[in-house]
RNA sequence: GGCGACGUAGCUCAGCUGGUUAGAGCGCUCGACUCAUAAUCGGGAGGUCGUGGGUUCGAGUCCCACCGUCGCUACCA
């Protein structure tokens, strides 16, 4: 059994939970369950990013101590999560203990390596950014990105050699397959490896909010290494070696476009430097743009998961309930590139194929089985038409995932249903009489019905369930374990079938 | 400025190392059916594959130029 273990990034908690983070999240959760059925034993992490001059000074501003102000926020991405139905096994908060614990071992061990040394550092700060920028990546002395002036400030900062490491990095993104997906985002990488690596500063002694540096107290990390080094405290970093041997040779980061310089260039850079050669694997995603422009300076920003999985009459806004969420983002925006946002492309995409295809047929298969069929089910017939085509399904929608495909996989599962609807229009089940032509027809559809339950939970996870029950199938779809579990001929026929309101109602566009 | 990506049916996109009449889903339209959530099934309309050159027996698919959109170039998923 292979190991697989999935991280988000972990999202700052000076905003709210917005579809931005719950298309990461969704998809992560997606590829978990997905090599949960494949039996590799898994680990999903996803929590809040919570330090920095950023908090401490919104705190400052709503009177509360830092701790008090993130503790408010991080819930929010927890009830997101859960709201999400988000299979996480852990939920990282870099407030922690154990991520103390785990930063200061890991920095230590840099230090301890040679990899620190300190210096000034002075130079036009922008608080929003923090960063520090030059003249002229300002604009007439504003932060471009912010629109606020930068401040001049002066620091005696830790700075990391970086520079030392631009031949190994080179090294694993060019020499090793598929660390990168989709493809176009490791010319990227490579971009960056090419251009000088520059030291960066990691640490601050302007602010509070943070861990301190343990060689030097007067000193914390500066956030963003800090928060990188979630991924690793999660596994076990420092604290468990059994665990972090078990998880960190197959960790991948999803990561969206943004974030890659931090994720694929300083952190691998860290981990060698401390002296840890498993280095991650990424899958990359863009944007979420509404009307071609990025999400947080358009209206719908505001949009919340809450508002399209429970619907907001006030906003006109239908509910797609948690399955009509998720499937959404895994089957919409194609993975990699920037895609639009359309709520009403998330309408047509339900309508279509949850409602129609998907949830209608499960309908339509169950109450003509019970018209036509008696009390029990019939089983499916092993030399069906359908049998090759679930094969192919299979096959299709596997390699779909191995590409870090979610819509392709989707897109696959689906033509396994839309051959099993022309299959029942070409049969005309309702039309025969009861005995062995319309049982072969009908256990032929069940067992399509099964093999597509199972390849479309990772997306849907409660409906599948749900249908997994109607069906007559007992125990969790989330404990079958593929490949066999989509060989045709597992449904068993002789089962009660369960019918009930629709899966999907349509919804108004 | 530098590096890079993209531009294919109304929409979202497939089209690997160049090879018969350019594909899918959705949408539209006509028809069929009635088991089903006005769902399903079948037929059809619709594209000079951004523009102009070039290489080749042959290019959406390689090369060049141009136009357009966009990304990265030190920190918003």
């Amino acid at each position: 059994m292979s190991t697989f273990y999935i991280t988000t990034p972990i999202y700052y908690v000076n905003d709210a939970p917005h579809i931005g983070h719950a298309y990461t999240t969704v998809v992560a959760d997606a590829f978990a369950r997905w090599h949960r059925l494949l039996g590799d034993d898994t680990m999903m992490l996803t929590g809040t990013d919570e330090h920095g001059l950023k908090i401490q000074r919104a705190a400052e501003e709503n009177g509360v101590s830092p701790q008090e102000q993130v503790d408010s926020t991080s819930v929010l991405f927890r009830d997101a999560a859960s709201l999400m139905n988000i299979a996480n096994d852990d939920f990282i908060r870099t407030t922690e203990p154990r991520h103390h614990a785990a930063v200061q071992e890991l920095m230590q061990r840099i230090y301890d390596n040679g990899y620190i040394y300190s210096d000034t550092y002075e130079g036009l700060y922008c608080v929003g950014c923090e960063a520090y920028y030059t003249e002229d990546e300002l604009n007439d002395g504003n932060c471009r990105i912010h629109d606020r002036p930068a401040e001049q400030m002066v620091e005696e900062n830790y700075f990391f050699k970086l520079s030392a490491f631009a031949d190994q990095l080179l090294e694993y993104f060019e020499q090793t397959d598929g660390v990168v997906k989709p493809d176009g985002y490791r010319n990227e990488v490579l971009g960056l490896l090419k251009q000088e690596l520059r030291d960066v500063s990691i640490s601050r002694s302007s602010l509070s909010w943070g861990i301190p540096v343990p060689w030097d107290d007067k000193h914390v990390f500066y956030v963003w290494y800090d928060a990188l080094i979630n991924y690793a405290t999660a596994a076990g970093f420092g604290a468990d070696d059994a665990a972090f041997e078990k998880w960190w040779p197959n960790v991948t980061h999803i990561i969206g476009k943004d974030i890659i310089r931090f994720h694929c260039v300083f952190w691998p850079a860290m981990l060698l430097a401390a002296g840890i050669t498993d280095l991650p694997k990424y899958y990359v995603h863009g944007w979420l743009l509404i009307g071609g422009e990025k999400m947080s300076k358009s209206k719908l920003n505001s949009v919340t998961p809450k508002q399209l999985i429970d619907g907001d009459d006030d906003q006109g806004f239908a509910a797609f309930g948690v399955d009509g969420f998720r499937y959404h983002f895994l089957r919409d925006p194609p993975f990699g590139p920037d895609s639009d946002f359309s709520y009403e492309q998330m309408i047509t995409r339900y309508n279509s194929d949850l409602a129609n295809q998907f949830g209608n047929l499960v309908q339509r298969v169950i109450t003509v089985t019970g018209k036509k069929c008696g009390d029990v089910s019939p089983a499916p017939s092993a030399d069906s038409p359908l049998a090759a085509v679930a094969t192919e399904a299979y096959e299709a929608t596997a390699a779909a995932w191995e590409r870090a495909q979610p819509p392709i996989a989707f897109d696959a599962t689906w033509r396994l249903i839309r051959e099993t609807n022309e299959y029942l229009a070409a049969n005309e089940p309702w039309k025969m009489e009861e005995g062995a032509d319309v049982d072969r027809v009908m256990g032929d559809a069940l067992e399509a019905i099964r093999i597509v339950t199972i390849l479309a939970s990772p997306a849907i996870p409660e409906a599948a369930q749900r249908t997994w029950e109607r069906i007559g199938m007992e125990g969790n779809v989330e404990d079958q374990r593929l490949p066999e579990a989509a060989g045709w001929g597992a449904y068993p026929g002789g089962v009660a079938l369960l019918s009930g309101d629709p899966l999907f109602p349509r919804l108004k566009g």
